[in-house]
DNA sequence: GCCATTTCTATTGCGCACAATTGAATTGTG
DNA sequence: CACAATTCAATTGTGCGCAATAGAAATGGC
């Protein structure tokens, strides 16, 4: 056979990158009835865990921590202003800016998030070995590929619009 | 500092579940630039690793492998088709099933995937180390998670249906 | 001050993920 | 055989993720 070298690059490959992709989607699976009685969604209660550690972050300031794009934030942040949970404003100073920051049920809604952490890591039967054991690694990759793909922010001189010429 | 214990509880949470989240993504980013070639996203060339492994799949059959039920499969594989990478057709023997095959043009595609998988693990910049102190780890969790949440299918006796009643 | 550049947020469009439901085919049981 | 239960795929609706683009505000020469 030839071609068992491929198969097995093949393979291998399934194996550990679609092991991460999955087991996030599991994770997050585990999450949902847990948050369901906050009335929030995963990525969202990524970024209140955020404002509860530092209230009144920018749109960008979340962006960056979680590896997220306005994309995707605004609309997110949007349910969450829907929802009564956090409130956005322009900032004064500088009107590019909107600073989000939990309103007083966003607040409350912390005491009711204190069991979820410690609920999933019992719903996925994790213990603190394993744990311990994939999160180091984890962030090593993370931080490496946020260091040389330098998040593509800005940087190509923008056409000048106007009249469109060339195309 | 009586919040001390559950502020850990929380950012220990975040440093765990988002670091797998996050580099799910980051990894799937990274494989964007070397499936762009072939056409196709990273769940769509997870669907080819199996279908290059072995031709032929159900749509459930693929969606045990992959996690997946057919609310994502199904679109996902009607865009693969009109790429006319992969074909589609009822079973004769049972109508139920859908039979997800490979075209020719699906299969000369395996020979300019052949780099991919050590093209990604090079551009994050893993080494075989980290992957067999993750994968393994990861496999673990992830077993017990569908082992524990029986994947929900059937079960729920069907209410009969023909004109509503209660409700 | 003028004007190009950069920064920041919002918008659009597309694809994935998943819950919930539906319709059709098959299987199992009386 | 009749009928309930089950299986399988498709559909609908919602939310996330991200590329690409746009627009407004701020910044930095000159």
């Amino acid at each position: 056979m030839f071609v068992t070298m491929t198969d097995d690059a093949f393979r291998l490959d399934r194996q550990l990158c679609f092991a991460l992709h999955a087991t996030s989607r599991a994770i997050t699976q585990a999450y949902a009835p847990l948050l369901a009685p906050l009335g929030v969604t995963y990525p969202q209660y990524l970024v209140l865990l955020l404002l509860w550690e530092e209230d009144e972050l920018t749109v960008s300031g979340l962006g960056e921590r979680l590896f997220l794009d306005s994309g995707t934030l605004t609309p997110l942040l949007k349910r969450l202003e829907a929802l009564g949970i956090v409130a956005r404003q322009r900032d004064a100073d500088d009107e590019r800016l909107v600073r989000v920051s939990l309103t007083a049920a966003g607040k409350r809604l912390r005491r009711k998030a204190e069991g979820i952490a410690t609920g999933v890591a019992c719903a996925i039967g994790v213990d603190d070995d394993e744990i311990a054991a994939l999160r180091e690694p984890l962030r090593k990759i993370l931080l490496r590929f946020h260091e040389t793909n330098p998040s593509k922010a800005a940087t190509r001189p923008r056409p000048r619009a106007k009249k469109q010429a060339s195309r």
